[in-house]
RNA sequence: GCCCGGGUGGUGGAAUGGUAGACACAGAGGACUUAAAAUCCUUUGCCCUCACAGGCGUGCGAGUUCGACUCUCGCCCCGGGCACCA
């Protein structure tokens, strides 16, 4: 064997070996515990694999190496997440067809990565876009579907523009489409979606007991977006903005209405038993109803306020239609509801404001004199021309108009003025909001902008207010100024350390109280409950592209939906030559006539379904496969999943934080709740890999040069860079990718390299999750730190006994030898603890320092038995914890060493102990805190022992003189703290 | 604005509240060599000093503690995510 590590000499030969004896294929032996490590299922790129996306593979690499050598039956697949707009626009690019396409690419990626021996076992792999994937894919479709979790309605939907298709929100970043960079429009079409919102509560609250990056997760939680609050009715009025100011406007005093409430209130209760309700039809409705009608009656007589008589006939109308009885349309007074998360502030409402696209507003346009309804019109034609991405675009800058009608204040029965808005958005809660302007920065930005009234109804506590008032502070002074200050510039108070003032019977209340009071009085009265709502949207899958999984539905002639029988599947994806988005919204599917053409259930014609589903739906169960790929009857056996899953470890990018993870959990889910897989949780334990970025050259921008997003200068290639004068020349640290020209291939460092050095370099170079500025010199120092092991294998091979374990118990062993097997034991430990602690960089660290110590020994092995037999315990050690790592190199070592078969297959050296215990401990001395002296002591030495040794000590001696000892703090095997004065 | 990360030598980075800088890279000096490469040895946080001994040091400022890179509070800076979500 060399001296040194050679890797075009044995690397590809044992890659050979490895093959040969199908050594990764997947074990399923009873007695051993299961481990199931996956990486993120890649979409193959014609660019082919970067050594960034080695630093994803190695790791789980070598944790599924170290799992099968401690005893577990590894799952470690790989396979290709083909289908989608990516390989979609690749092929377009190339004129090809994306399907010989993929296969190509999938190839190379599977070459470079045997190349870097990574031990996946390719016999379980598969694409996305393979009929015998996609068919249960289809077949996941039609379970959802009929769970009543996949549905198609109109939807005015993210399209993209350049790659002619519909968009997830989560594909769009800033306004753009994250992959076209395409300014987003938006468009009505019939869509489909999966209901990921039915399982809002159980994806947040599932997320506590997950071993993942607390930033994902925070992520996530952020994506669901859950907010608790009170969702309330508000009436519309119409009256003029002159009696407003009469009744309403500021000094003038409430009008009161208290004369027609007790009439109405028995008008509408004759009204309702006559129209034959029965309470006892339905126990519950009716309870309420009564409940309702009771409360609301009592509070109105005592309250001797206008807004018990509205609510009375709210609670009475709400109950009256859930018992199902035709209530009078004369009667229904037209109302909208809101969603607030700060009820407490409901007395500072001073305006509402509805989105531009609030059903109610065309009844409200009804109800207004001409003028107000032009502006309505004008306010309503601008925002439906502005895109999302203008909308945000403008930024912060309130844009509005008053509709002309009045809305009543459930709280003190004040109208206030309706506006509609574009701040409000459509999508979220109920589309309409209550605006105080004196706690809500929108709000206050609006009211400012058009003159609104600001009414403070919380005040800050005293620690807020401090910071006020300089000079002379007083919390009267502080309290003026805060008031003062509200209303003109001052940023609004939107804390919930508060405590309710300007509030009625309210005053003095917390946020807890305040929001617990006015929500209990609503849900009393029936105007308003409290709620709960998310910011999470059902999940858009459609895509009008051809490269994708097709949906398995027909529509008839009469407009229905069937699903294609189960016997019918896959329903393929047509053979075409031409698959270019027509670019009107609909699928090129849709221009395939053989394609779209079909048969009903009942033989009668009918037209296929022509979208094709996301790629997303695709990676949402391909880890299900893995534990059952073949499976032609069904999409995998029901035990077979139950004994792979979870997947212990799943490893790749943070990019995917929320999109393939929570669509994956949301399948998984749903898969669980149809018995079709035990777990919960598809990812019990997930990792992130830090990026490799390369080194770029950029230039500063010429005039009329327009940057692309993020970027501060204009990119230029590596051959432009040297005729740039030096001054223009930028160098920047950029992810590497194809289209920044500055990928460093697997390929080129396994041929300067070698594969094993490449592999020692990534685990080394950074913390796993760290992002790492690419440098090829550290490869060639991982490469001598490689042949430094060769090196000492070879010089120790004439000393090595083989059966060394059965000896090295009865022989006698001096100190060196002690130290040696100390070294070994602690190695043995820290080894298997980093790795499973994915403290890769530590792992490497530990076996370097290991090697140093061996080698440094100085003792004659020709005469020291003892120590003989401990460096071939050593020797064999250091294979095997290198072994993961650097796999070529362990099996040539190993087989220098005499020894048979791959260390894929050798038991990981057992960690004892008693031999990793220090002998003789070095203990530090600090005087008050700080070291002063060391010294050494038997490892048993007693704290006094210790103590004494410590007091002991000329130096400390020295140190101490004048000064009376006050304590002595001993921490066994480390230090003695004396602390004097 | 909000939510996550993170700030330690020239560089990448190590450190269950217990001797900061492990392990590397780079640098300096040396050995081997006709020479170079490769390899090996010594040295390397900063200041002061011939040396010994000191002093200062983990973004900044306080605090808790016998003792703080580590815990608490308040800031500053860098990276990432979300962003008019009521």
């Amino acid at each position: 064997m060399a001296d040194r590590y050679d890797p075009s000499s044995f690397e590809s030969k044992w890659q050979k070996r490895w093959k040969d004896a199908d050594l990764f294929k997947t074990r399923e032996e009873p007695n051993r515990p299961k481990f199931y490590g996956a990486d993120f299922f890649p979409y193959p790129s014609g660019a082919g694999l970067s050594v960034g996306h080695c630093r994803n593979y190695v790791p789980t690499d070598v944790l599924c190496r170290a799992k099968y050598m401690q005893g577990f039956n590894v799952l470690h697949p790989m396979g290709f997440d083909a289908f989608g707009l990516p390989a979609e626009n690749e092929a377009i690019k190339q004129k090809s067809h994306p399907a010989p396409m993929i296969r190509k690419y999938a190839d190379n990626y599977r070459r470079q990565m045997d190349l870097v021996g990574i031990s996946y076992d390719w016999s379980r792999s598969f694409a996305s876009s393979d009929p015998d994937y996609y068919k249960w894919t289809q077949w996941i479709f039609e379970l959802l579907y009929k769970k009543g979790l996949a549905y198609r309605k109109m939807a005015a939907v993210n399209w993209d523009p350049v790659d002619k298709t519909v968009l997830a929100d989560e594909e769009i970043i800033g306004g753009r489409a994250e992959r076209s960079g395409a300014l987003v429009e938006k468009k009505l079409i019939p869509q489909w979606f999966f209901k990921i919102t039915a399982y809002a509560e159980q994806l947040l609250k599932d997320l506590d007991d997950l071993d993942w990056p607390e930033g994902i997760k925070a992520q996530q939680r952020n994506w669901i977006g859950k907010s608790e609050g009170v969702q309330f009715r508000m009436e519309v009025r119409f009256i003029t903005p002159e009696d407003y100011d009469r009744h309403w406007g500021r000094g003038a005093e409430v009008l009161k209405e208290e004369s027609r409430m007790s009439d109405e209130l028995e008008a509408l209760k004759a009204e309702v038993l006559a129209s034959g309700f029965k309470p006892e039809a339905d126990p519950t409705v009716a309870e309420k109803a009564l409940h309702h009608l009771g409360k609301a009656e009592d509070a109105a007589f005592k309250a001797d306020r206008p807004i018990e008589t509205e609510s009375v006939s709210h609670a009475f109308e709400a109950a009256a239609v859930k018992a199902g009885l035709n209530f009078n349309d004369r009667d229904r007074k037209l109302s909208f509801e809101v969603f607030t998360t700060r009820v407490d502030t409901l007395f500072g409402m001073t305006f509402c404001v509805l989105s531009p696209e609030h059903e109610i507003v065309d009844r409200i346009r009804a109800g207004v004199d001409p003028d107000h309804q032009k502006a309505i019109d004008s306010y309503r034609e601008l925002a439906k021309q502005k895109t999302d991405a203008e909308r945000t675009a403008d930024g912060k800058d309130k844009t509005g108009v008053f509709t002309g009608a009045y809305a009543m204040n459930p709280a003190n029965g004040k109208p206030v003025p309706i506006w509609i808005a574009d701040y409000v958005l459509a999508g979220y809660g109920t589309g309409a909001i209550m605006a105080v302007p004196a706690h809500d920065d929108r709000d206050f930005a609006f009211a400012l902008k058009f003159g609104l009234d600001i009414i403070p109804v919380i005040k800050p506590d005293e620690a807020y207010l401090i910071g006020f008032g300089q000079g002379d502070f007083s919390y009267e002074h502080a309290l003026a100024d805060y008031l003062r200050n509200v209303k003109s510039y001052q940023p609004p108070f939107v804390s919930k350390d508060s405590t309710m003032i300007n509030s009625g019977e309210y005053n003095g209340m917390t946020y807890e109280e305040g929001t617990a009071s006015l929500g209990r009085w609503m849900e009393g009265l029936g105007i308003g409950e409290r709620k709960v709502q998310y910011k999470l949207r059902d999940w858009l899958i459609s895509r009008q592209r051809y490269w994708g999984c097709p949906i398995p539905v027909i529509h008839t002639k009469d407009g229905e939906e069937q699903l294609v029988p189960e016997s019918a599947l896959p329903v393929d994806l047509p053979d075409v030559e031409h698959y270019e988005p027509a670019g009107d919204g609909t699928s090129p599917l849709a221009h395939i006539p053989e394609f779209l053409n079909t048969t009903d259930l009942d033989g009668r014609l009918g037209k296929r379904e022509t979208d094709t589903m996301g790629g997303f739906a695709c990676s949402s169960w391909y880890f299900l496969r893995f534990c059952d790929p073949h499976n032609s009857a069904k999409a995998w056996d029901i035990e077979k999943a139950n004994y792979w899953m979870p997947v212990d470890c799943y490893v790749g990018g943070a990019e995917h934080a929320v999109m393939h993870l929570l669509y994956a959990r949301f399948w998984t889910k749903v898969l669980h709740s149809e018995g079709l897989v035990k777990v919960k949780e598809p990812f019990a334990r997930l990792q992130n890999q830090g990026q490799v970025l390369g080194l770029t050259p950029y230039r500063k921008p010429r005039k009329g040069e327009t940057l692309g997003v993020g970027e501060d200068g204009i990119l230029v290639s590596f051959e432009g860079a040297k005729s740039i004068p030096k001054e223009e020349l930028m160098w920047r640290w950029v992810r590497m990718s194809k289209s920044k020209g500055n990928v460093v291939t697997p390929d080129e460092m396994v041929a300067t390299h070698g594969a094993d050095a490449l592999r020692v370099h990534l685990l080394f170079v950074a913390p796993f999750n760290a992002d790492v500025e690419w440098d090829s010199a550290g490869v060639a120092s991982a490469a001598k730190f490689l042949s430094r092991v060769f090196r000492f294998v070879e010089e120790s091979k004439p000393r090595i006994t083989q059966n060394w374990r059965d000896l090295i118990e009865f022989e006698p062993l001096g100190d060196a030898a002690k130290a040696v097997r100390r070294a070994t034991h602690k190695t043995i430990r820290d080894v298997t603890n980093d790795i499973d602690d994915f403290g890769f960089n530590t792992y490497i660290s530990w076996l370097m320092k290991y090697l140093n110590a061996l080698t440094d020994i100085k003792a004659d092995l020709s005469t020291d038995r003892g120590l003989a037999l401990a460096i071939s315990e050593a020797v064999e050690t250091l294979v095997l914890l290198l072994a993961p790592a650097a796999p070529h190199s362990a099996d040539e070592l190993w087989e220098a060493l005499g020894k048979t078969g791959f260390t894929y297959e050798a038991n990981w050296p057992k960690f004892q102990a008693e031999l990793a215990e220090d002998e003789v401990v070095n203990i530090a001395i600090q005087v008050n805190g700080k070291l002063r002296d060391e010294f050494q002591a038997p490892a048993q030495a007693t704290n006094a022992d210790l103590e004494a040794l410590a007091l002991a000590s000329p130096k400390i001696l020295g140190l101490l003189e004048g000064l009376a000892v006050r304590k002595v703090i001993v921490v066994p095997g480390r230090l003695v703290n004396i602390v004097a004065n």
